[in-house]
DNA sequence: GTTTGATCATGT
DNA sequence: ACATGATCAAAC
């Protein structure tokens, strides 16, 4: 199963693939795509996701949107521990922080990006090592219109700061299930943004991410169907 | 620097 | 104990 006949030609192969991925530990998976394990994952943040990603076929690196465009779905793994509750928040997309006054929700990379995710979760607390984490069921998911109302909510809330020049005085704290934080190599890390007198001004770049309480309670949903 | 993949690690 | 703010790596 090398990347070039991998790649799932339907939505439903993509699915069973996930699924047959259930029960493997990392360390199984990166034997069989050829990887090594990383003793942990300090320097190597996003290994568990590369890993997955090359397992199922994704567009790997890729700048555009969608992990699987022509599907119209996107790849996220996301670790939890052994009840299946997520342990970290979910990178969704950098933050637009300038040029913001064509952008609606509709047309948002947060809508796009989430409009349908399969949902990977993997054993992911720290005293495990990671070739010994196991992959879970996963969860092909497409937000409820509650879900989606209340991401649009958030995500008109934040943007209106990032619009009205105040992108400074945001913090994690806002939003009730999606929230904006920074999105840097390290704090020093600097973009384009907008002034409280709408000049042009250098900040933080920033990400949103979806709070824990949200992915908790779709992944909850699907373990008790 | 930007965007992809995220988790780390300190403050509260 | 847990979330926020900070950080790591690779490709471009």
């Amino acid at each position: 199963m090398n990347k070039s006949d991998s790649r799932p030609h339907s939505v439903a192969m993509l699915l069973s693939r996930a699924e047959q991925l259930a029960g493997w530990s990392l360390a199984e998976l990166a034997q069989q795509q050829g990887l090594e394990v990383p003793r942990d994952l300090r320097r190597d943040k996003g290994w568990v996701g590369q890993l997955l990603e090359l397992a199922l076929g994704a567009s790997a690196g890729s700048k555009p949107e969608q992990d699987f465009p022509e599907l119209g779905v996107e790849l996220k793994t996301i670790p939890v521990d052994r009840h299946g509750r997520p342990l970290e928040t979910t990178f969704v997309c950098v933050a637009p922080l300038t040029d913001t006054a064509g952008i609606r929700w509709e047309n948002s990379n947060v809508r796009n990006k989430l409009s349908r995710v399969l949902w990977i979760p993997v054993l992911g607390e720290r005293e495990i090592p990671p070739g010994e984490r196991r992959i879970g069921q996963p969860l092909l998911w497409e937000p409820t219109a509650e879900e989606e109302h209340l991401l649009r909510q958030d995500w008109e809330e934040l943007m209106e700061l990032i619009s009205l020049g105040r992108v400074q005085e945001i913090t994690a704290r806002h939003g009730q299930v999606l929230q904006l934080r920074p999105k840097a190599a390290n704090s020093r890390a600097q973009t384009a943004a907008i002034g409280k007198d709408g000049e042009p001004i250098q900040t933080l770049p920033r990400g949103f991410y979806l709070k824990i309480g949200f992915t908790a309670a779709l992944l909850a949903r699907h373990f008790m169907l």
